[in-house]
DNA sequence: TCATGTGGTCGACCTCCATCGAACAGTTTA
DNA sequence: TAAACTGTTCGATGGAGGTCGACCACATGA
């Protein structure tokens, strides 16, 4: 397998040392990720819903309170941090706004496969 | 898609009735099986270590007691069932003891990759 | 400086599920 | 019949994690 220079913190592009805010976004490589880490992230259904919405635009243009979802804004920041953790997705400060790009291609690496079960997911009726 | 006529129920053959528990064995296709529940399963460690080891033998040759698992047999019982109905395992009677079987080829199917995902998984450390 | 909008953090609550001991059921052998 | 073995079911328990309201931190614009 190709263990890559797990140092290329995408995130830290974009300036000399960030904001503030930006510091504290720290990001997790998916091969760093356990299989326990990542099952779990995918289990849930509301991190699924982020994970198909995401997919379908392109990267840095969804912001986290942009998401239909059924849970409260606290609950939102908490998932959003499960899937950042889990290495499936990257996010980035666009002034008070945190937009979100989906890890496709280094997620599929790491557990291939995974990602395109929850894509294709049909929903699971009427909604 | 091959839908498949899910009604060849396979713990069927070997007898007219069965016995009266292979009557309780009811098992479900994992074409019938929602993501999420598939997820759930894989998602436990302890099931986990069953799936590797059952993929390690042939099929019909191990019991539910010979699996080396850290929990009592009450919650070993609990976790074969939960395997059988992500249609994960498919289960026989052979005497006093229940017999398994990974239903690999279709689960593949059904889940393309997560199977192999979970069949791959390097054992956390040390051991 | 203030107001607004966005998102994170904290503490608490609550549900789900893995776990266990005990009792029960079925099979085999004596 | 009894004993031994295998596995299931039941009821209870504990912990992990999803959820929320409230508050806090940061960025923007007036």
């Amino acid at each position: 397998m190709s263990i890559r220079s797990r140092s290329d913190s995408p995130a830290d592009a974009g300036g000399p040392a960030g904001s503030a805010r930006a510091r504290n976004l720290t990001h997790v490589h998916p091969a760093d990720v356990p299989l326990q880490a990542a099952l779990d992230a995918v289990a849930d259904p509301v991190r699924r819903a982020i994970l198909c919405e995401l997919a379908g635009e392109p990267d840095w243009t969804r912001a986290c309170g942009t998401f239909d979802l059924p849970v409260g804004k606290a609950t939102r920041s908490h998932h959003f941090a499960v899937l950042r953790r889990a290495g499936l997705i990257e996010q980035r400060d666009a002034g008070p706004r945190r937009v979100n790009r989906l890890r496709r291609p280094e997620f599929d690496e790491a557990f291939p496969g995974l990602l395109d079960l929850v894509l294709k997911e049909t929903p699971p009726a009427g909604g």
